[in-house]
DNA sequence: CGTGACTTTGATCAACTTCAAGCTACGTGG
DNA sequence: CCACGTAGCTTGAAGTTGATCAAAGTCACG
């Protein structure tokens, strides 16, 4: 399926823009692929960490989705967010050095590792890395406010075009179509995250559908209504529009 | 009410254990105290930064406490976490330069003000620094994964348990009792925080106290059953504890 | 072609919201 | 010192949304 892991090589990677190497000088980007670890090859449902276990790395995303989730006191999961290539996993463990969340592969993936040691101490070396990594931190801390934003006070209507655009947004940051793409997850991955059930997902989807906002073929999924879709997430937007 | 603001000196504040020193050295401390800026008093729905505007700095709540909010398209507040002494605030804003939520007092408070420039600066210079802002950072994060899990799969009574046990952990970590305390925030407040209305909010509180579990007087909580709202947090931890 | 995982659809039910009214504490001015 | 007004909180009754329970449908893969 792949051959074997290569060496990382943060200046030839077209996802450099969005990960890591970001606003570093050339020499800058060759230090930083200097520490970066071969990559890791996980299949779907690989496990990257576990919850509870010894952190020593960062993970960036190469290639393929992953899936973060905790466990909470029942042993019932909560999905905390999904990562896409140029993403960096790992973060909620820089507190204590043990993650308190687990990841797992959504689909045959791979992941580059950045000892947490050398990183350090390169930050202290590159004001730029430092500067990069703070808004990485940064990211992860708005969106995961997003989150909470979404769960706090969200239909479930809102909730799946929320979700829909989020994921358009992304792909479109990766350079990839942001009306049609494949879902990664389960349907199941997708409730759990937004605090529904499977259920409810299937029928919002199937009431967008049926209004022909989005097709949905299993996991493809063509947004045919970009604007309306984020009239729902914005329902004064509406009036705002009238408006104008 | 509280003389005018006094030059802020890390070495003789008592919450320098749990704030941004904790694990430096002597002389660094004082290193640190040197960027500190004046405290900055405010009163009672002052606004510390509002959404959008420019980000120059991070706080640390020195005395009182704030609450953080996102105004959503619609124009509707999402409280997004409450700020108690030794907590840094103003992080959501690393990723762009600028605020992603709003953050106003909830009662007299003060902060100390960390100018950014300066912070990144010495975080070069000290190592442990350093450290310290990446573990203040992922606590951050592992916070906000903590209300993702709360808005996701809890019910009502569950949240405010939630919440109740937070506060107490909290205000157990500042030397204050974990059993008797005063709550800053309104119902209403508390309601937007957990994705609840003020109604529920006070039936559960009612619920808790007609249980014994808790009695409240106004904004002043008595919990006179530490354990027994642990359980409802944890419901699980039932049949474990029945077990063992 | 059959098995199992995943998804959809339908009917019922519970939890929380909404709407409405009354209560409590507190501050202000007569 | 007390009447009054207001903001915040509580309580009750009715209404919705989404959960739960149950069953059938679809797809992938051996």
């Amino acid at each position: 399926m792949e051959s074997a892991p290569v060496k990382a090589s943060c200046p030839d990677c077209r996802l450099s823009e969005l990960c890591l190497p970001y606003g570093l000088h050339r020499d800058e980007v060759k230090q930083l692929a200097g520490i970066v670890k071969n990559q890791q090859l996980l299949q779907t449902d690989g496990v990257l960490y576990a919850q509870g276990g010894k952190s020593l790395h960062l993970y960036a995303v190469k290639s393929g989705s992953f899936r973060s989730f905790i466990l909470n006191a029942d042993g019932l999961e909560q999905t905390i967010g999904f990562y896409l290539p140029g993403e960096i996993m790992g973060l909620d463990a820089l507190q204590h050095g043990r993650f308190s969340s687990s990841c797992v592969a959504l689909e045959t993936s791979s992941v580059c590792e950045l000892p947490l040691s050398r990183l350090n101490s390169l930050c202290s070396e590159i004001p730029g890395l430092q500067m990069q990594m703070m808004r990485i931190l940064g990211k992860e801390i708005a969106s995961d406010h997003d989150k909470i934003l979404l769960l706090g006070h969200r239909t479930a209507r809102e909730r799946i075009a929320t979700f829909l655009l989020m994921l358009s947004r992304r792909f479109s940051a990766l350079g990839f179509s942001n009306t049609v793409f494949n879902l990664s997850m389960r349907r199941q991955d997708i409730a759990n995250f937004l605090g529904l059930t499977i259920e409810t997902v299937s029928r919002q989807l199937a009431e967008l559908s049926r209004q022909g906002i989005i097709t949905v073929k299993q996991r493809v999924i063509h947004i045919n209504d970009l604007a309306m879709l984020t009239l729902i997430v914005e329902p004064c937007a509406n009036q705002q529009q009238a408006t104008a």
